[in-house]
DNA sequence: TAGATTGTTAATCGATTAACAATC
DNA sequence: TAGATTGTTAATCGATTAACAATC
């Protein structure tokens, strides 16, 4: 098993020890059980943080210690973590190494999954150039776009195909994640256009709320638009 | 006062109008008593939603209705509105217009606030491009960036300067908010710089939580690859 | 062993929901 | 007026915090 503890490894060789031992089909360990969604949205702050840790060379770390980094209290993040299981050690605290890969196993980012892009746009495009999938073990495999000068094109090395090809090449690259950035016009159409394959999700940008009654696609809307107006509002109250 | 009852309008002309009376100098009378967090965040979907009805050419909702529309409850809607005042009508329900002007105050859509964007990259342009500021009242002045080949070119008609000018042209421009899409590494750096400026607010995309102790800059850090994260454990989940 | 810190239960706090009187 | 629906208070539910026994 892998060295968790050797402290003078950087995150990127840890990210490919991580990936090297769940393709010796190590992962899917952690117990899932039903935890609410305000824990939910705490595990990606998890990750991150523990990220600074690793890159820190620090190998352990409290409830404690954490609790002032991440502006919670230590109490939550025990309670947090023990809803996934034991990850820590009476008297010692955790183990960093560990526990992040224990938080990856559980944010499926040992998994591997794949993912493609519907929109090769500004923001399609933005996104696949950005370093968020690699951090996040998502693969990035193929983009899509309706326009003729973009179709048969590369774009940070991926593939743009015509919107034709959408259900075969899904398929044949085995996509889990589908990433909307096309107008919110063409949404629901794309939506249904998945329901004959293998996706299990689409991550949403088009601005409005998706949700798919019918099947089982996990949907996740994102509203960027939402936060910026969180800080008008905060900035107006403040100007009053 | 504006006709806030004809259906007939669409919701450009209706924005056009609330700027107008903005300009007449007719708001800032609604009261914004500490609200909770929660609150605060539903904001914006209630904005959202509102601009579908007015699109629809609805004129009227009750809070029964638009908990169907928003998947809420319809108690929760009208304590939500009642924290900044009583915009309903017993027996009525709320009177679409009106309700989404009152929501464009306390969101400060018709204040006019007027942002900058600091890095000129793949998301700076991407997101200069869209349509998101100008639906939310939010005029985009200036871009900056340290790299000679963007530096004096204009993206979607805004000009790009030198980091040199950052806080000249953010007072010359009268930037309240500050939108950060550079590396990392820099953030903090322009963060300092903003102190002295009349900047209010930053929006960060920088990847780390920014925050500012000392002064009283208004940080909303945004996170979107932890809204992937969210999205692969739900997978990651459903997969097991 | 003594000290530290977790895992876990119980207490508190806040947010959501239900109910209904006020009133248009 | 009668019907509808808000504004608002009270009840419920869930999440956070505090406390401490277990244990490394």
């Amino acid at each position: 098993m892998a060295d968790f503890n050797d402290k003078n490894r950087n995150i990127d060789e840890f990210d490919e020890l991580l990936r090297a031992e769940q393709d010796q089909s190590y992962g899917g360990s952690v117990s899932r059980p039903d935890v609410s969604s305000a824990v939910v949205k705490r595990l990606p702050r998890y990750f991150r943080y523990l990220r600074v840790l690793i890159r820190e060379g620090k190998t352990r770390v409290s409830s404690a210690e954490l609790s002032r980094m991440m502006n919670l209290t230590a109490s939550q993040i025990r309670q947090d973590l023990n809803c996934f299981g034991g990850f820590g050690q009476q008297g010692y605290g955790y183990n960093v190494n560990y526990l992040y890969s224990k938080i990856c196993e559980i944010l499926g980012v040992s998994f591997g999954f794949r993912a493609a892009v519907v929109g090769a746009g500004n923001l399609g495009m933005a996104l696949v150039k950005s370093p968020m999938f690699e951090k996040r073990g998502v693969d990035v495999v193929a983009m899509f776009d309706v326009l003729p000068e973009v179709i048969g094109k590369k774009v940070a090395g991926i593939n743009v195909y015509s919107m034709d090809e959408l259900e075969s090449k899904l398929n044949e690259y085995g996509v889990h994640i589908v990433i909307l950035t096309l107008p919110k016009e063409h949404a629901k159409e794309v939506v249904e256009r998945l329901h004959g394959t293998k996706v299990s999700g689409i991550w949403n940008f088009t601005g409005t709320d998706l949700d798919d009654g019918q099947s089982k696609l996990i949907i996740e809307n994102v509203h960027i638009g939402d936060s910026l107006m969180a800080l008008c509002y905060e900035i107006a109250k403040e100007l009053d």
